[in-house]
RNA sequence: GCGUCUGUAGCUCAGCUGGAUAGAGCGAUGGCCUUCGAAGCCAGCGGCCGCAGGUUCGAAUCCUGCCAGACGCACCA
């Protein structure tokens, strides 16, 4: 991927490196801008100077830069120590739109700089027996999205699911359903009519820890002595909690299923906990080795050296750890999946535990440690502070689902009840909540906490992913009005407004933003590039109009435009896992 | 105590890893629908970029030290 006006300008300037080459901030400026700083210790003098001398020697070799015998600069003038150049619209508009309109455009990244290389991105990680509330949404949004893109910029992506079906959460949840269930309403006793049974089982979860927690010390010891019988059970794989284990544990799977089903999220493999056997043998090896110590009955890693304090993988009483399940998938991903690279995308608190474990992998031998990122995240928080179980402020995803759906219904949609068919309102319906929580999700930097205020994103106006939405629906209702497409074909130099310039000037650049998302991991630069995109379009589309367009062949050019920003805005959406509905 | 992350407009956030006059959205103010969808567009208002030093021609961005918040630091995941 390489833009023909960078090029063309790092030709006329041998000196300067490409990647210099910047957009002014205002496109009257120019369309791009060589600062000239850099050439200031070579050419000994001060960078205005430097500027004013390029400019006056470039002036007259400006149609040097051409492409298809047709030069791509109209102007070169030194503004202050900047240098800037003005595109030729016609040729920005001819070496980006038609190759969008016939789809070329979205291959171009495919090549990667680097190379392609095999990366699993492993996302979401549910706990089974537990609730999946929105702070799970901004992982499977943030994965997701970083899956799709990497993709999309042709790396060979294998999106991968880790699922946390064992260990004491689950034991809880069952002691309290073998012995406790008592202890609940009546009505909250079985799963409610229509209540997801997954869902249900977080509630019998929530309630065993609360009921731990409140009791008195002795008693407590007690329960904890249950519970752990019950673990004990799960261990073993026999006995009636093993066999209730065997069917919970279903009932989570499917509810995470219709919740992926919903969002949208897909996922090539399936990891779970409970197939995790190969840590122990590992922590064997790994004592042989000496990467392991045994330390106050239980085994671990010292890194202190490393400054990463120690990392136990293995208990006194002998039984594994999360750190131990981690070194054996990450063993599978290597060894069986010939992964080159590892994608984790985890919560920030766990900073410290992927440095331990990135580590002990690379003492192991794996080359792969190195290629191995943890993609951290913040909290979402809402807007009275943290979520908790205790507060009973935890937003469930079906509670979540339920009231985008009956607000988006009773706003927008109710109106075409009778006119579209249920099943296209039900499914419009669906793409704008989702686009809606996805953008929301994706479109803050990942390290960074997210306030989510149900309100606010429903009301979605501006930079929400319901405006990118809308954006695209009115791209699709000009070809309702108009009853055709646009035509790579059309006079696309008649495009001179300066709406329409900026809006292809987007367009163009859409492909290096996508590269820099990718490249940084970061789903919220191309989040932001879309709504740049947008906002272009709906300023165009406020300004100029296809149908009374001054003249037919100028109306069949913004009708170029007008597609292919639509295009480019379902491609873009869809790397962020959205995919927007064809009417409002 | 040590470590990591975060402090930018009333609120929620960008700022492409050192460059032009720090940008958006929301809220509040004022405009724009007989013309492809107003879930939209436009205008003005709103800033000691947490504080103090330092490096540099040049700092919201890099370094140091404070202050505030979040998270983590051995048998939970």
């Amino acid at each position: 991927m390489s833009d023909p006006f960078v090029n063309a300008i790092a030709r006329l300037v041998p000196e300067v490196p490409p990647h210099l080459v910047e957009r002014p901030p205002d496109p009257a400026l120019g369309d791009y801008a060589l600062p000239c700083f850099a050439l200031a210790k070579a050419r000994r003098k001060a960078p205005p100077a430097i500027a004013a001398e390029l400019a006056a020697e470039l002036a007259p070799r400006l149609g040097e830069a051409q492409h298809q015998g047709a030069p791509l600069f109209t102007a070169v003038e030194a503004a202050g120590p900047y240098l800037n150049f003005r595109a030729d619209a016609g040729q920005m508009a001819r070496l980006t739109l038609p190759s969008i309109l016939d789809g070329s455009y979205f291959q171009q990244n495919r090549a990667p700089a680097g190379g392609s290389r095999k990366v699993m991105v492993e996302y979401s990680q549910p706990n089974t027996h537990k609730a999946f509330h929105v702070g799970h949404m901004r992982n499977v949004a943030l994965g997701d999205a970083l899956a799709r893109i990497l993709a999309y910029n042709g790396q060979q992506v294998t999106a991968a699911n880790y699922i946390g079906d064992v260990g004491t959460h689950i034991a809880k949840c069952l002691w309290f359903y073998q012995r406790h269930l008592g202890r609940l309403p009546k009505e909250k006793q079985t799963p409610q009519p229509g209540q997801d049974r997954g869902e249900w089982l977080g509630e019998l979860y929530t309630a065993a820890t609360l009921m731990l927690e409140d009791a008195p010390k002795e008693q407590r010891e007690v329960y904890q002595k249950e519970v752990g019988q019950v673990l004990q059970q799960l261990e073993s794989g026999q006995g009636e909690a093993h066999a209730l284990w065997q069917e919970t544990r279903a009932w989570s799977l499917e509810s995470f299923q219709d919740i992926y089903r919903w969002l949208g999220a897909r996922f090539d493999h399936w990891f779970y906990e409970s197939e995790m056997e190969a840590g122990r043998r590992i922590v064997e090896e790994g004592l042989a080795k000496g990467v392991f110590i045994r330390s106050e009955g239980a085994v671990g890693a010292d890194l202190e050296a490393d400054g990463l304090g120690f990392l136990l993988v293995l208990k006194a009483d002998g039984t594994t750890l999360y750190s131990t399940k981690d070194l054996a998938l990450a063993e599978m991903k290597f060894d069986r999946f010939g992964m080159d690279e590892s994608v984790y995308v985890v919560g920030a608190e766990q900073t410290l535990h992927f440095k331990q474990v990135f580590k002990v992998l690379e003492k192991l031998g794996y080359p792969q440690a190195g290629r191995s990122v943890h993609l951290a995240y913040g909290l979402v928080m809402l807007p009275e502070g943290k979520m908790s179980s205790r507060a009973g402020n935890v937003i469930l995803f079906s509670a979540l689902r339920e009231r985008m759906n009956r607000f988006i219904v009773e706003h927008y949609l109710e109106a075409h009840r009778g006119d579209w068919r249920d099943e296209e309102i039900d499914e419009t319906c669906r793409r704008i909540a989702v686009a809606a929580i996805r953008y929301g999700m994706v479109k803050q930097d990942p390290s960074k906490v997210i306030v989510f205020n149900l309100e606010d994103w429903l009301v979605a106006e501006g930079d929400t992913g319901v405006y990118l939405c809308y954006a695209y629906t009115r791209v699709q209702s000009i070809f309702r009005a108009l009853g055709k497409f646009g035509r790579a074909d059309a006079d696309l130099t008649l495009l001179t407004h300066p709406t329409e310039r900026a809006l292809i000037r987007e367009l163009h650049d859409f492909n290096r933003a996508a590269e820099a998302a990718a490249r940084l991991m970061r789903p919220n630069l191309l989040a932001g590039t879309l709504f740049a995109l947008a906002k272009a379009f709906s300023r165009a589309y406020a300004a100029v109009s296809v149908k009374n367009a001054e003249t037919p062949a100028l109306g069949e050019a913004r009708l170029a435009l007008f597609d292919a920003a639509g295009r480019v805005l379902k491609e873009g959406l869809e790397l962020l896992g959205i995919t927007p509905p064809e009417r409002m």
